[in-house]
DNA sequence: CCCTTCTGTGTGACCAGGTCACACAGTTTC
DNA sequence: GAAACTGTGTGACCTGGTCACACAGAAGGG
């Protein structure tokens, strides 16, 4: 009697929905979206609840000079928050942009059912709730960051939770962007880095060669 | 066979619940908080959901070099959003702390009960989602003013906010928290204001001598 | 009253970090 | 291999936050 498992079973906390639930949520299907596309700019309507299947969405505040910060990723199971807000009563439109890191697959769920939803499961309106308090808290926790911790602390951070045996994968761009900072103080600080032979540069990559040093400034700004 | 009018009769938005969620409220009587208490301090455990009924709470961030910054306040019928988000899934300790502006009276609701709320009552259900959504655009916005307007814009934005009569009363202090700034920056950018006539300086106030140059600067940076 | 003490302001020196304007090297495209 | 990008290095400059004070106007107590 149940229908066949749809996207819902993909997401482990999509799937522990009420059946009822599911069902309504699967009368969307999903959609494939190509690396680099936006899914939403500044200013654009909200015209649904986005939830992220495959691959990974980057939130962004862009600043009028060019220099970004990076305000969350979405990835699979998760849902992007901006729209909650729109859905729910603030202003219905957004605020930052919404980049596809790479291809992803999503489900736009319109205002209606999303609503519905939210009236008719528990369930539902717990994840949406749990995801929408942790965004804020996260963001709150931005802010504490962006405005207290040194750029020093910050990069040391981002570096050792990006590493890939070792390897980070990043333009200097990008990371400036995932810590809120502009591009030259990257270069400046990651060429520090390697005179003092923590790290090693190439080109779209930094060698890490002393996790340790990294870790000490990670927790304190230096001394 | 209602219950007499109580304290959620104060409260407008309140006031519009079904009667079986506000007599379920008014089994919490308000308690009277003195002006300067602090309601919570960061790493405190969350409590409950709280209500303000009178007075002004302020919510901040501090800073390890005692610079700190206003994330919102919390106006009679409005409640306090950080304690929504340790009872809602992220972690439940506060990471800010609540100061009471002036005497204040509160509501102090215990998990249990605002849980319960949450699942009975769709109003105020309604209610609490979109206190939290209208607050995490907030700051989100306060995230992007602080990163990328100058400060000199978001004094005169605050200064015409504050203003009564054209007079601002607060100390330089208290302009520097309420834009994420520093004491002796608001003092020398005042001064500066009061060199060009658009400002008088006072001991504790700001009498405002030229609206018109304030709101220019509070749109453009300032060409 | 005068003498503390506290609170609010002024000030200079300094430093971190964001902005602007480029140079230039590695990559990709055709 | 020339042209067009993309990623990095660099110097000059400016805003704004930090530190360390001085000092002045309440406020309160003897």
């Amino acid at each position: 009697m149940t229908s066949p498992p749809g996207w819902t079973a993909e997401a482990p906390e999509l799937a522990s929905l009420d059946e009822a639930a599911r069902s309504r949520l699967e009368r969307h299907s999903p959609m494939d979206v190509p690396a680099g596309a936006s899914l939403f700019h500044p200013g654009d309507a909200v015209k649904g609840y986005v939830i992220v299947l495959e691959g990974r969405v980057e939130v962004r505040l862009a600043g009028p000079t060019g220099r970004d910060i990076r305000l969350y990723d979405v990835t699979p199971g998760e849902a992007c928050i901006q729209s909650t807000l729109g859905l729910l009563g603030g202003d219905d439109h957004y605020s930052a942009e919404a980049i596809a890191e790479g291809p992803c697959r999503i489900v736009l769920l319109p205002r209606s059912d999303f609503l519905a939803l939210l009236d008719s499961s528990a369930r539902f309106r717990r994840l949406v709730f749990a995801a929408l308090a942790a965004r804020m808290q996260a963001t709150m926790q931005l802010l504490e960051i962006m405005s207290f911790q040194p750029v020093e602390t910050r990069l040391a951070q981002a570096l050792l939770k990006r590493a890939e045996d070792g390897v980070v994968r990043a333009t200097h761009q990008e990371l400036a962007t995932a810590i809120g900072s502009a591009r030259e103080v990257i270069s400046r600080r990651l060429e520090r880095l390697a005179a003092a032979g923590v790290v090693a540069l190439e080109r779209g990559r930094v060698h890490i060669l002393d996790r340790d040093a990294l870790r000490r400034m990670a927790e304190a700004p230096s001394p």
